[in-house]
DNA sequence: TAGAAAATTGGAATCGTTCCCAAAAGGTAT
DNA sequence: ATACCTTTTGGGAACGATTCCAATTTTCTA
């Protein structure tokens, strides 16, 4: 077993009061003292026991984090700015994956709770009831990242505005003098990206007095096979070619570019791509794609001091609204 | 305060004992007794104390992970695979983020010892004296991902072949009759991808007798841009154009591409190009990247594993490495 | 130099569990 | 009804730290 205080003060000679008044730092040690339990310390590198100092003070440094997926860059990019945040400020991340399994996000829940966390952080993709019983019982500061919740719970949340970000982008093909205007997204039951980048499309047609066609749209799931999926449907199935394609990700509009080049088609001398989240390839692929920038890694960092500011009782702001930034690059042509 | 497992037995009119045995699921319980105290706990919301727990039993169900960057695919997907694996096994995830900061995993080191994970994932990029004092008394089972170490340490590792990779896939442009292959790498700091990947790259070109200048070599960092540089200053000192290249990651590779195509050149047609890693998106990009694919979820599992095996005192193996394959797309031509 | 004030120190209770042990209850055979 | 065995139950000592309080030592002041 490892060692402990008590063996630490017998070889120190005094008592374990001052061995733990030395581990932390308190005044009230004398310098010999202070020395010596130092040196025996570093002699037998001796680590006090966290679980017992947690409970006794019923509390720990740990953050826990619900991600419904880790290898994908939004949420790996969010996590860094977590774990730059949370570590500066002394604690630590426990990591919960649902791997886009619904019902092991309470599950975890229910674990984060068991471990004690001092705070949590959850990426949300859908509110289920069992979320809200969940969530409304844990008794522990919440921020969820990713949907705006403000109306449901008490919890603050950070968002993307995905509605107003999809809008504009579709507003600047718009302006490049597109009128018909493909879109291809994902399921609904995603709120952000599958509802809100969809409102958000047909506000901006809406707006401009511009018609869609059910032809125009496909829902995929989130995946670069899925883009190149959709614009095959699209393209096999119109009567009349759209000029430019609407996709939620980025992701998406490179399988889109994919099909695209690979039937003949120019990118974006014939069809116009834009897509949604500046991937870090989206600079590199050919042509570049034109996008939104979310920084994610900042979502996080803001997230995590949102949830810091809870966790010290001093300030609970309810919703933080992210900003985004459309980059021009190659993918649109002006008509 | 949360609800502690004495006011449950008092609730339920047992003592603490009985509770104890009901949340563990030992036997020797009444049904009746059972009954009460389940639905005692269910009414209350009341989830026990793991610390308390976890003090008493003197060991913890959390796992340690020791990372140089979260938000890389690499990476990510290896945390995705020991996550997998973990919590199937009733573990959970610590996460420590290096940022590259080799003295931080000595901190993290430290920092996971006094949280008394249970085992210890460790992604090793470089290994100095530090490391190995204090790995060596860490006395908490330790995997090393990533680098083979096992000439240094007692630890098992689980790492990739990259020399054997990297020589297959020089040879593989090789038997496409490319004798002017130049190099894209990173610095040799970096053992796995800097150095042997490199060598691998030497190797074969040495078993064929071929030789290479030091105009064709470039080395950067892991950075996309990295690669469009590397190709930019080989192609504008050479006095010769390679008829390949060689990118050490498929990062580096599509950088590559990029600046090739900005500058009139045609890949494959001009300049072929490999890479290294299955990235998702080189299947993708135009033209597909012909690269080595490693399974990185599979790495985190299989490291998982070993280190469960480890905890469990019942087998340690010393050095896994994992397989790859040759994925080969449009970006080499045959000469 | 005595006495008070301040600094240092050690003892013991405590955090919320687990788990050993002994006691109580229940069951069976004589 | 008694003795014996089995099952269930509760009491209390840990686990390794923190922290309050009181005792002790040191320092300061008149």
């Amino acid at each position: 077993m490892a060692i402990t205080i008590k063996e630490i003060a017998k070889l120190a000679g005094v008592s374990k009061s001052t061995v733990s008044r030395v581990i932390n730092d308190s005044e009230h040690v004398s310098d010999k003292a202070r020395e010596k339990v130092q040196q025996v310390i570093k002699e037998t590198g001796y680590v006090p026991n966290s679980l017992a100092k947690n409970l006794k003070r019923n509390q720990t440094d740990t953050i826990g984090v619900v991600l419904p997926k880790i290898n994908t860059s939004t949420f790996s990019s969010a996590v860094e700015g977590i774990s730059n945040v949370m570590y500066q400020n002394g604690y630590n991340l426990l990591l919960t994956n649902t791997k886009l399994n619904v019902k092991d996000e309470i599950t975890y829940l229910n674990l984060l709770k068991e471990k004690r966390v001092r705070g949590i952080l959850f990426f949300a993709t859908e509110i289920t009831d069992d979320h809200l019983e969940a969530l409304n019982k844990i008794d522990i500061p919440v921020v969820i990242i990713g949907q705006d919740t403000s109306e449901i719970f008490d919890f603050p949340c950070v968002i993307q505005d995905d509605f107003d970000a999809a809008k504009s982008i579709v507003n600047h093909l718009i302006q490049q003098g597109h009128q018909d205007i493909a879109y291809i997204g994902v399921e609904e039951n995603d709120v952000a990206v599958g509802q809100l980048r969809k409102l958000g499309y047909f506000e901006a047609l809406q707006e401009n007095d511009l018609k869609t066609f059910s032809d125009y749209i496909y829902k995929g799931d989130f995946s670069i096979e899925s883009g190149w999926q959709g614009m095959k449907k699209i393209i096999n199935r119109v009567e009349r070619l759209p000029s430019a394609v609407f996709a939620v990700t980025d992701r998406l509009a490179l399988g889109a570019i994919k099909y695209l080049k690979q039937n003949g088609y120019q990118v974006p001398e014939d069809i116009s791509i834009v897509g949604i989240g500046n991937s870090d390839i989206s600079p590199w692929v050919d042509p570049g794609i034109t996008t939104i920038n979310y920084d994610h890694e900042q979502t996080g960092e803001e997230a995590s001091q949102i949830l810091l500011k809870y966790i010290n009782g001093t300030k609970r702001e309810e919703k933080k609204v992210m900003d985004y930034q459309i980059i021009k690059r190659d993918s649109v042509a002006q008509i």
